[in-house]
DNA sequence: CTTCTATTTGCAAGTTGTCGCAACAGTGAG
DNA sequence: CTCACTGTTGCGACAACTTGCAAATAGAAG
């Protein structure tokens, strides 16, 4: 079940340029690294929990802890290869970046979740950037609040 | 430290209020919430980790579990007289309502946040309204991305 | 290939919540 | 005032992360 590939490509590419840079960094390429970064790869495009993604990991090297799969996250995640926002109860998703960047909208009703894409949300970026000089980290956005369906229950 | 009162008024109505509504609703008022509800109403203004209103419940008594506090917590919420957001680390910051409706903005960098009034986002707003008929609950709220001090160094 | 050092790992303990369940206790009825 | 019914509490276990620290190791230098 984990092992079937949902991308493309098994993008290689992809792997090397992390691991460049890293090493532009300073920082090391490590086995666990490695089988992190794949178990992401197969889950591209898709949102994932910590969780899940700890129990992928296990499913490959049992030995690596908790710890080390947060521990790489939040350094893909500095290093811009990866990225996370809030589920339902404020758990962590995440999801690889080379897909579009994107928002959230979650439905605290239904429990239904969207994305939305920038242009959809043209309006609060410019709305903070006039007014405070802010800038909207969109792919870390999940706005919540009541859906259509949950909204106007069945109109006619 | 906990027992200087920050509201103008220590509102001994809005603890009839609660317990009103408790009751219109088969609910029941216990001491318990009592507690609760009075630690709330002194950092009324403030926003409020789930932990730190834990630690605070049980400095006046000390038999109180964590697991009756965050309950009692959803109930307030359910309710409609408390309200959380999520803050630097996904944890829970509370604030009574009484207090105007706001969103909160929150800098990845430096990890300051403000409080943004609703005239700030009619753009997200309507942009969710129009597009997907969406109502957005801005008081869940959190935008996070750069501020303006982190993003512009030192201008002249 | 060996050595050296800063980065990582693995572990164990700590936080912050959440959940199921049996015992307890508000509240209205009698 | 007492009973009974149902909402709540308290507890213990669990889930999802997080953190400090000593041991291990990637990667550069010799």
């Amino acid at each position: 079940m984990y092992d079937r590939p949902k991308m493309p490509a098994p993008t290689g590419d992809y792997v090397t340029q992390v691991r460049a840079a890293l090493h532009a960094m300073g920082m090391r390429w490590t086995p666990q690294r490695r089988i992190i970064l794949d178990v992401l790869l197969q889950s591209a495009g898709d949102h994932v929990t910590g969780a899940a993604l700890v129990e992928q990991v296990q499913a490959r090297d049992p030995d690596t802890p908790p710890s080390t799969v947060y521990r790489t996250l939040d350094m893909l995640e500095s290093i811009g290869y990866v990225c996370h926002s809030h589920g339902r109860d404020g758990r962590e998703e995440f999801h690889v970046l080379p897909g579009a960047e994107h928002a959230h909208l979650l439905c605290n009703r239904c429990g239904k979740t969207w994305e939305i894409p920038p242009t959809e949300l043209t309006g609060l970026v410019s709305d903070l950037g006039t007014t405070r000089r802010f800038r909207v980290d969109l792919s870390h956005l999940t706005v919540s609040g009541t859906c259509k369906d949950c909204a106007e229950p069945a109109s006619a």
